[in-house]
DNA sequence: ATGAAAGCGCTAACAA
DNA sequence: TTGTTAGCGCTTTCAT
């Protein structure tokens, strides 16, 4: 079917071997050969096959993407698209594919990702999430199979290379933007305590307000997946406390419009009643009313990052393990307010 | 250092040949040997190389998933991942893979596409988009490869296969809920009519307007990027017409989210002094407020769809192109509100 | 600087 | 039912 090295070479009047010099882009290679062939190449609309070039080569090009498993709305985050933009650019420039992993469960997942390290389809890994006790991981880890995470690893920290903000630093910043404006009452809403991610911007909750010498309360705290149905009652329950929050702390964009939501329905206004601070600074906070004052961790960076640091370690691969800390700004918008003195106290 | 076919026939006692059969599950093959084949296979951790496979059947078991070309904002969607998710689904109960193309430009996404099929490394291909003139799909065309395209094809529409919504009949369906609520004064606002999809919804909302001897009025339309910084304006200028809209007709759920916030932000509340109709049914239309009335496109099944179309047309190239029409549905949220009679009427 | 030839791991005729 | 063998298209020693 499709014109081969032999018949190129046959046409340019050289070995085949030569042909696959000039692809490869040899350097002893005559320039008026390499001319001649690549002409042959042209005017034959040659191009090479690339599971040939892997077979021969063991090596794909290729790099694994393994979105986290999610039945259905969780995976519903720009997040996701906005990362996969970021692996994509550095893919591209170094002529990488990206092979794509997602499942309905973990046992899904983790079938994908055998799958590509045993088939010899892909080169390394990304992977898009950092959980508590991860097959994948410990998989990866003991196949030595070059990955490197987006997030922080929950364990073997410096084993594993990976790309992440510091969650602690940004948690403990925004919650302290929120005890300037002089908020006592601060709430957090995170998602599941195994996402390794929640723990630390929650972390930096917890610095922030013991560094002010505010109260770190359990029952200031939620933590539900996505804001499901029970994350509705959640808030309610917050906010049927006798000293209900003032400040919150909410660690996905995503949440934040629902928790906005749901406290609107319930008469509280954000930032009139509620200053609400979050992460991530997808564009739909920009255009959500009110615009959320969130963290800005720079997600296309993290895929960028991400992907020049694997394809690195696909290269070498006694490349360190190392940690690479993508700066996170803080974009300050609507959804926070100086407090105002309550009518009680005066 | 992979344990290879020959390895597994050594041990088994049999040729490889044999061995393949058994990966292939080839029906004359004795159950004895076939296990016997299996357990040697299972001890010595047998996987079979899927590049030399690929080489040697001229098949890659792989589908290639194309999203549109994106500078940032377009592609952070949560159409895509729930796409994803469906095609996903199919690909992993068929033992496929998934490639995936991005790209900032559409120079980079051809690009990509000709890598994709050039280089043996899929055996077909998922348009995620659809538009006019498009040099991908005229591409693909050409060279006579698989492929399904996610919407509608502008052109030469009955040899492309495809899967869609009828859109045309939703954006009827979605702005005769306008009208029923009282509405006679009904906006639209959509994406570029260089997208099929908008000019459909629009042609349907057209179709509506007509039959209910309504007026459909060039003023009342307009045309932006997912709401960059011209929307903002368009809107406005919208609104300060003698006789602005009551009711709107917006493409897309995200753009919905964001004319809701310049709307209120301009003092026009949804749905009391406007009624708002969206698409797609993203998650957070759920969680916003109000909570929108959207058409329900159903992506997953979108994707689910596509992803089956392809398969087939892989495996049996002779398959005649075909639509298929994913039923959408409608959810009936508070974005919408029975008109009062204006003052002035009175 | 270039060619000859072996081999990457698997499949598919063709034989037996 | 199973084995033999010749590729699939490319890379890479090893010669020259």
């Amino acid at each position: 079917m499709g014109v081969t090295i032999k018949d190129v070479a046959k046409a340019a009047g050289v070995a085949p071997s030569t042909v696959s010099r000039v692809i490869a882009d040899h350097p002893r290679i005559s320039l008026a050969t390499k001319k001649r062939v690549k002409k042959a190449m042209k005017e034959m609309g040659y191009h090479p096959n690339a599971n040939a070039r892997s077979l021969a080569n063991r090596s794909s090009q290729t790099i694994g993407v393994v979105m986290p498993a999610g039945a259905d709305k969780a995976l519903q985050n720009p997040f996701f698209p906005e990362v996969l933009r970021g692996i994509s650019a550095v893919a591209h420039k170094m002529d990488y594919s990206m092979l794509l992993n997602t499942g309905e469960t973990e046992d899904e997942i983790f079938e994908g990702v055998q799958r590509m390290v045993y088939s010899n389809r892909t080169d390394g890994i990304i992977l898009l999430y950092s959980k508590l006790n991860d097959s994948v991981t410990n998989f990866l880890l003991e196949q030595n199979f070059p990955f490197v995470v987006v997030g922080k690893p929950s364990e073997r920290i410096d084993e594993i290379t990976h790309v992440d903000n510091d969650n602690v630093r940004g948690g403990k910043e925004i919650t302290n933007h929120l005890i300037s404006l002089g908020h006592e009452r601060i709430g957090f809403i995170g998602g599941s305590t195994d996402l390794v991610v929640t723990v630390d911007r929650m972390r930096g909750y917890q610095i922030a307000l013991e560094e002010a010498g505010l109260p770190f309360l359990e029952e200031y705290r939620i933590h539900t997946d996505f804001l499901e149905s029970g994350g509705q009652q959640a808030v309610n329950e917050l906010f049927s406390l006798p000293d209900p929050p003032t400040g919150l702390v909410v660690t996905d964009d995503l949440m934040s419009i629902g928790v906005v939501s749901m406290l609107e329905e319930c008469g509280k206004m954000v930032p009139e009643d509620i200053s609400l601070v979050s992460f991530n600074n997808v564009y739909l906070t920009e255009v959500t009313r009110p615009p959320l004052t969130t963290v800005d961790i720079h997600i296309y960076d993290l895929g960028f990052q991400a992907a020049k640091c694997l394809i690195e370690k696909v290269k070498d691969k006694s490349e360190p393990a190392k940690r690479v800390i993508v700066p996170y700004t803080v974009e300050y918008r609507q959804s926070t307010k100086q407090k105002e003195a309550t009518l009680k106290n005066i």
